[in-house]
DNA sequence: TTCCCAATAT
DNA sequence: TATATTGGGA
Protein backbone atom coordinates (compact mmCIF):
# COMPACT_ATOMS: atom_id res chain seq x y z
CA UNK A 1 0.00 0.00 0.00
CA UNK A 2 1.03 3.49 -0.45
CA UNK A 3 1.62 3.55 2.95
CA UNK A 4 4.46 1.56 3.16
CA UNK A 5 5.84 3.42 0.84
CA UNK A 6 5.55 6.38 2.65
CA UNK A 7 7.28 4.79 4.93
CA UNK A 8 9.93 4.11 2.79
CA UNK A 9 10.17 7.41 2.02
CA UNK A 10 10.32 9.03 5.38
CA UNK A 11 13.05 6.84 6.33
CA UNK A 12 14.65 8.20 2.95
CA UNK A 13 14.35 11.87 4.87
CA UNK A 14 15.82 10.82 7.69
CA UNK A 15 18.62 9.53 6.04
CA UNK A 16 18.94 13.00 4.07
CA UNK A 17 19.87 14.04 7.50
CA UNK A 18 22.47 12.26 8.67
CA UNK A 19 23.91 10.54 5.46
CA UNK A 20 22.55 7.35 5.38
CA UNK A 21 23.30 4.15 6.75
CA UNK A 22 21.29 2.05 4.70
CA UNK A 23 21.63 -0.86 6.83
CA UNK A 24 19.94 0.64 9.70
CA UNK A 25 17.43 1.86 7.99
CA UNK A 26 16.52 -1.97 6.71
CA UNK A 27 17.13 -2.80 10.11
CA UNK A 28 14.80 -0.43 11.95
CA UNK A 29 12.37 -0.69 8.80
CA UNK A 30 11.69 -4.09 9.67
CA UNK A 31 10.78 -3.37 13.03
CA UNK A 32 8.12 -0.99 11.84
CA UNK A 33 4.79 -2.05 12.05
CA UNK A 34 3.01 -2.99 8.87
CA UNK A 35 -0.41 -1.39 6.94
CA UNK A 36 -2.27 -3.88 8.76
CA UNK A 37 -0.47 -3.02 12.25
CA UNK A 38 -1.52 0.74 12.27
CA UNK A 39 -4.63 2.02 13.31
CA UNK A 40 -6.09 3.37 10.26
CA UNK A 41 -6.61 7.31 10.50
CA UNK A 42 -9.47 7.18 9.32
CA UNK A 43 -10.81 5.12 11.99
CA UNK A 44 -13.04 6.58 14.84
CA UNK A 45 -11.59 6.50 17.97
CA UNK A 46 -13.16 8.28 20.26
CA UNK A 47 -16.55 6.54 21.20
CA UNK A 48 -19.38 8.03 20.70
CA UNK A 49 -20.14 7.94 24.69
CA UNK A 50 -16.60 9.13 25.53
CA UNK A 51 -17.72 11.74 22.55
CA UNK A 52 -20.47 13.07 23.87
CA UNK A 53 -19.48 12.88 27.81
CA UNK A 54 -17.03 15.94 26.57
CA UNK A 55 -18.71 17.79 24.19
CA UNK A 56 -16.58 16.36 21.16
CA UNK A 57 -18.71 16.12 18.12
CA UNK A 58 -18.34 13.34 16.31
CA UNK A 59 -15.61 12.82 13.85
CA UNK A 60 -16.38 13.19 10.73
CA UNK A 61 -15.34 10.49 8.57
CA UNK A 62 -12.90 10.73 6.56
CA UNK A 63 -11.96 8.71 3.76
CA UNK A 64 -8.66 6.73 3.10
CA UNK A 65 -7.51 9.10 0.47
CA UNK A 66 -8.60 12.11 2.55
CA UNK A 67 -6.42 10.77 5.18
CA UNK A 68 -3.66 9.55 2.70
CA UNK A 69 -3.52 13.60 1.30
CA UNK A 70 -3.42 14.78 4.88
CA UNK A 71 -0.48 12.85 5.48
CA UNK A 72 1.22 13.49 2.36
CA UNK A 73 1.04 16.98 3.93
CA UNK A 74 2.74 16.38 6.68
CA UNK A 75 5.04 14.29 4.82
CA UNK A 76 6.12 16.71 2.35
CA UNK A 77 6.27 19.61 4.91
CA UNK A 78 8.69 17.39 6.68
CA UNK A 79 10.70 17.02 3.43
CA UNK A 80 10.39 20.84 3.19
CA UNK A 81 11.90 21.48 6.44
CA UNK A 82 9.16 23.72 7.26
CA UNK A 83 11.05 24.29 10.74
CA UNK A 84 10.21 27.90 11.27
CA UNK A 85 6.82 27.05 12.12
CA UNK A 86 5.98 24.42 15.15
CA UNK A 87 3.69 21.31 15.18
CA UNK A 88 1.19 23.01 16.64
CA UNK A 89 0.78 25.30 14.34
CA UNK A 90 -0.04 25.48 10.50
CA UNK A 91 1.13 22.83 8.32
CA UNK A 92 1.56 19.91 10.64
CA UNK A 93 -1.45 20.67 13.14
CA UNK A 94 -3.34 21.50 10.34
CA UNK A 95 -2.76 17.89 9.03
CA UNK A 96 -3.62 16.17 12.09
CA UNK A 97 -6.49 17.81 12.35
CA UNK A 98 -7.39 16.79 8.84
CA UNK A 99 -6.45 13.54 9.59
CA UNK A 100 -8.13 12.81 12.55
CA UNK A 101 -11.31 15.97 12.39
CA UNK A 102 -10.71 15.43 15.72
CA UNK A 103 -9.70 17.82 18.69
CA UNK A 104 -5.90 17.40 19.36
CA UNK A 105 -5.42 21.12 20.82
CA UNK A 106 -8.81 21.21 22.12
CA UNK A 107 -8.21 18.46 24.58
CA UNK A 108 -5.80 20.00 26.89
CA UNK A 109 -6.97 23.57 26.95
CA UNK A 110 -9.65 23.38 28.83
CA UNK A 111 -9.04 25.75 31.91
CA UNK A 112 -6.57 28.24 32.12
CA UNK A 113 -5.36 27.28 35.60
CA UNK A 114 -3.42 30.54 35.81
CA UNK A 115 -3.82 32.09 38.61
CA UNK A 116 -4.24 36.13 37.76
CA UNK A 117 -3.23 37.15 41.26
CA UNK A 118 -0.57 34.46 41.13
CA UNK A 119 1.64 37.29 40.06
CA UNK A 120 3.10 37.22 43.90
CA UNK A 121 5.78 34.29 42.77
CA UNK A 122 8.38 35.82 43.98
CA UNK A 123 11.07 37.55 42.11
CA UNK A 124 11.28 38.09 38.64
CA UNK A 125 8.34 36.04 37.44
CA UNK A 126 7.06 38.34 34.55
CA UNK A 127 4.20 37.01 32.69
CA UNK A 128 5.37 35.51 29.87
CA UNK A 129 4.33 34.20 26.37
CA UNK A 130 2.84 31.26 27.66
CA UNK A 131 3.53 29.24 24.98
CA UNK A 132 0.01 29.98 23.45
CA UNK A 133 -0.49 30.33 19.86
CA UNK A 134 -0.35 33.31 18.99
CA UNK A 135 -4.06 35.16 17.92
CA UNK A 136 -3.23 34.86 14.02
CA UNK A 137 -1.93 31.48 14.44
CA UNK A 138 -5.08 30.59 17.02
CA UNK A 139 -7.24 31.86 14.28
CA UNK A 140 -5.91 29.80 11.56
CA UNK A 141 -6.16 26.81 13.98
CA UNK A 142 -9.38 27.99 15.07
CA UNK A 143 -10.72 27.81 11.24
CA UNK A 144 -9.12 24.63 10.54
CA UNK A 145 -10.60 22.87 13.17
CA UNK A 146 -14.18 25.17 13.23
CA UNK A 147 -16.17 21.93 12.01
CA UNK A 148 -15.32 20.26 14.68
CA UNK A 149 -15.23 22.96 17.76
CA UNK A 150 -18.05 24.38 16.52
CA UNK A 151 -20.33 23.56 18.85
CA UNK A 152 -17.49 24.16 21.98
CA UNK A 153 -16.51 28.22 21.74
CA UNK A 154 -14.77 28.12 25.17
CA UNK A 155 -12.80 25.55 24.08
CA UNK A 156 -11.71 27.10 20.60
CA UNK A 157 -10.86 30.11 22.27
CA UNK A 158 -8.72 28.62 24.96
CA UNK A 159 -7.55 25.99 23.30
CA UNK A 160 -3.94 26.86 22.64
CA UNK A 161 -3.02 26.17 25.93
CA UNK A 162 -0.27 22.86 25.44
CA UNK A 163 -0.95 19.85 27.13
CA UNK A 164 1.47 18.48 29.60
CA UNK A 165 3.37 15.83 27.49
CA UNK A 166 3.87 12.30 29.07
CA UNK A 167 6.51 10.17 27.80
CA UNK A 168 4.63 6.75 27.46
CA UNK A 169 6.85 3.54 26.63
CA UNK A 170 6.11 4.06 23.15
CA UNK A 171 6.81 7.20 23.07
CA UNK A 172 10.11 7.11 24.64
CA UNK A 173 10.92 4.31 22.78
CA UNK A 174 10.42 6.29 19.72
CA UNK A 175 12.60 8.88 21.54
CA UNK A 176 15.34 6.23 22.25
CA UNK A 177 15.09 4.75 18.86
CA UNK A 178 15.56 8.15 17.11
CA UNK A 179 18.57 9.08 19.58
CA UNK A 180 20.08 5.57 18.77
CA UNK A 181 19.82 6.11 15.15
CA UNK A 182 21.11 9.37 15.27
CA UNK A 183 23.93 8.63 17.57
CA UNK A 184 24.73 10.95 20.73
CA UNK A 185 26.29 12.94 18.37
CA UNK A 186 23.59 14.19 16.21
CA UNK A 187 21.27 13.89 19.03
CA UNK A 188 20.01 17.20 19.24
CA UNK A 189 16.72 18.40 19.93
CA UNK A 190 15.84 19.60 17.21
CA UNK A 191 16.58 16.69 14.91
CA UNK A 192 15.10 14.63 17.58
CA UNK A 193 11.84 16.08 17.30
CA UNK A 194 11.77 15.97 13.28
CA UNK A 195 12.58 12.51 12.97
CA UNK A 196 10.21 11.48 15.82
CA UNK A 197 8.15 12.96 13.64
CA UNK A 198 4.82 13.59 16.43
CA UNK A 199 2.21 15.96 15.74
CA UNK A 200 2.87 18.27 18.83
CA UNK A 201 5.97 17.32 20.26
CA UNK A 202 7.98 20.13 20.66
CA UNK A 203 11.67 20.67 20.71
CA UNK A 204 10.90 21.97 24.09
CA UNK A 205 9.54 18.58 24.92
CA UNK A 206 12.55 16.74 23.70
CA UNK A 207 15.00 18.70 24.80
CA UNK A 208 13.93 18.36 28.25
CA UNK A 209 13.25 15.03 27.75
CA UNK A 210 16.75 14.13 26.58
CA UNK A 211 17.80 16.33 29.22
CA UNK A 212 16.83 14.05 31.87
CA UNK A 213 17.58 10.69 29.93
CA UNK A 214 21.33 12.37 29.88
CA UNK A 215 21.13 12.64 33.14
CA UNK A 216 19.83 9.07 33.51
CA UNK A 217 22.59 7.80 31.50
CA UNK A 218 25.11 9.63 33.16
CA UNK A 219 24.38 8.46 36.53
CA UNK A 220 24.15 4.79 34.97
CA UNK A 221 27.32 5.17 34.36
CA UNK A 222 28.94 6.59 37.67
CA UNK A 223 27.00 4.14 39.88
CA UNK A 224 26.90 0.37 38.79
CA UNK A 225 24.12 -1.15 36.87
CA UNK A 226 22.96 -1.56 40.94
CA UNK A 227 20.20 0.32 41.98
CA UNK A 228 20.45 3.54 41.00
CA UNK A 229 17.76 3.91 43.06
CA UNK A 230 14.39 4.76 42.32
CA UNK A 231 11.96 6.74 39.94
CA UNK A 232 14.42 7.43 37.41
CA UNK A 233 15.46 4.07 37.23
CA UNK A 234 12.29 2.88 36.59
CA UNK A 235 11.47 5.62 34.15
CA UNK A 236 14.60 4.73 31.90
CA UNK A 237 15.59 1.61 32.55
CA UNK A 238 12.81 -0.77 32.74
CA UNK A 239 11.48 -2.45 29.53
CA UNK A 240 8.21 -0.44 28.97
CA UNK A 241 6.96 -1.79 25.73
CA UNK A 242 3.92 -3.17 26.70
CA UNK A 243 2.48 -6.50 25.63
CA UNK A 244 1.07 -5.70 22.12
CA UNK A 245 -2.62 -6.06 23.61
CA UNK A 246 -2.04 -3.02 25.06
CA UNK A 247 -0.17 -1.49 21.90
CA UNK A 248 -3.03 -2.21 19.87
CA UNK A 249 -5.77 -0.78 22.70
CA UNK A 250 -4.05 2.39 23.60
CA UNK A 251 -1.70 2.29 20.71
CA UNK A 252 1.45 3.88 22.00
CA UNK A 253 -0.24 7.12 22.96
CA UNK A 254 2.09 9.92 23.93
CA UNK A 255 -0.28 11.47 26.44
CA UNK A 256 -1.14 14.53 27.30
CA UNK A 257 -3.04 16.03 29.90
CA UNK A 258 -5.05 18.14 29.46
CA UNK A 259 -5.45 20.79 32.62
CA UNK A 260 -7.79 20.14 34.68
CA UNK A 261 -9.72 18.75 31.67
CA UNK A 262 -10.30 14.76 31.16
CA UNK A 263 -7.90 13.76 28.57
CA UNK A 264 -9.60 11.65 25.34
CA UNK A 265 -7.95 9.38 23.55
CA UNK A 266 -6.45 9.85 20.61
CA UNK A 267 -4.74 6.69 18.44
CA UNK A 268 -1.48 6.68 17.55
CA UNK A 269 -0.84 5.66 14.57
CA UNK A 270 2.54 4.36 15.60
CA UNK A 271 2.20 0.76 16.89
CA UNK A 272 6.25 0.26 18.07
CA UNK A 273 7.89 -2.64 16.40
CA UNK A 274 7.98 -5.17 18.60
CA UNK A 275 11.34 -5.57 18.88
CA UNK A 276 13.90 -2.90 18.06
CA UNK A 277 16.98 -3.22 18.78
CA UNK A 278 18.40 -0.32 19.04
CA UNK A 279 21.73 0.60 21.67
CA UNK A 280 20.74 3.59 23.15
CA UNK A 281 24.02 5.24 22.59
CA UNK A 282 26.07 4.00 25.20
CA UNK A 283 27.67 7.41 26.50
CA UNK A 284 30.76 7.95 25.30
CA UNK A 285 31.24 5.40 22.89
CA UNK A 286 29.32 4.16 19.62
CA UNK A 287 28.38 7.51 18.17
CA UNK A 288 26.26 6.14 15.27
CA UNK A 289 26.65 3.02 15.90
CA UNK A 290 23.30 2.24 15.40
CA UNK A 291 23.00 -1.63 13.93
CA UNK A 292 25.45 -2.81 16.65
CA UNK A 293 23.38 -3.47 19.60
CA UNK A 294 26.59 -4.10 21.45
CA UNK A 295 25.91 -1.37 24.09
CA UNK A 296 26.26 -2.18 27.51
CA UNK A 297 24.67 -4.84 29.07
CA UNK A 298 23.18 -2.30 31.88
CA UNK A 299 22.11 -0.70 28.75
CA UNK A 300 19.51 1.96 30.23
CA UNK A 301 17.52 2.17 27.18
CA UNK A 302 13.67 1.16 27.67
CA UNK A 303 12.43 2.96 30.00
CA UNK A 304 9.08 4.70 31.31
CA UNK A 305 7.29 3.54 34.09
CA UNK A 306 4.69 1.07 32.96
CA UNK A 307 2.03 2.33 36.14
CA UNK A 308 0.30 5.09 34.21
CA UNK A 309 0.35 2.24 31.36
CA UNK A 310 -1.02 -0.91 33.00
CA UNK A 311 -3.43 1.42 34.75
CA UNK A 312 -4.77 3.18 32.04
CA UNK A 313 -5.44 0.46 30.21
CA UNK A 314 -7.00 -1.67 32.78
CA UNK A 315 -8.97 1.13 34.73
CA UNK A 316 -9.84 3.93 32.10
CA UNK A 317 -9.15 1.42 28.91
CA UNK A 318 -12.46 1.54 27.97
CA UNK A 319 -14.12 4.59 29.91
CA UNK A 320 -11.35 7.20 29.34
CA UNK A 321 -8.54 7.84 27.67
CA UNK A 322 -6.10 10.92 27.33
CA UNK A 323 -5.32 12.99 24.68
CA UNK A 324 -1.98 12.21 23.01
CA UNK A 325 0.44 13.07 20.11
CA UNK A 326 0.55 11.38 17.37
CA UNK A 327 3.87 10.05 15.98
CA UNK A 328 2.96 11.27 11.72
CA UNK A 329 4.87 8.43 10.66
CA UNK A 330 3.93 8.04 6.70
C1' DT B 1 19.71 30.17 16.27
C1' DT B 2 20.15 26.19 18.65
C1' DC B 3 22.21 23.64 22.26
C1' DC B 4 23.17 22.46 26.99
C1' DC B 5 22.34 22.47 31.70
C1' DA B 6 21.04 23.82 36.30
C1' DA B 7 17.48 25.75 38.75
C1' DT B 8 12.97 26.38 39.40
C1' DA B 9 8.00 26.33 38.48
C1' DT B 10 3.69 23.90 37.77
C1' DT C 1 6.57 12.93 40.35
C1' DA C 2 7.07 14.22 35.66
C1' DT C 3 7.37 17.68 32.68
C1' DA C 4 7.79 22.69 31.48
C1' DT C 5 10.10 26.91 31.63
C1' DT C 6 13.77 29.92 32.27
C1' DG C 7 18.25 31.94 32.15
C1' DG C 8 22.72 32.23 30.73
C1' DG C 9 26.87 30.62 28.68
C1' DA C 10 28.69 28.17 24.47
Amino acid sequence: MGEEVKMTEYQGVALDQNGGHDDRVSEWESGLPGADDLTPLSQTLIPPELASAFSISPEPYRTAIEVNRASQTTLSTLRGQHSSKGFWSSDNFKSFDETRGGDPMVVEEADETTDPDGSGSGSGSEPRKSRRIDCAELEADSALRAENSADDPSSAARTLKRPRLVWTPQLHKRFVDVVGHLGIKSAVPKTIMQLMNVEGLTRENVASHLQKYRLYLKRMHGLSIEGPSSSEHQLFASTPVPPQSLQEAAAGTALVHGNGHVPMPIPMPYPPPPMMPMPVLGVGHMGMSVGSHGFDSHNPYNMMQQRDWSENNNAYGSMVSYPYVVPNDK
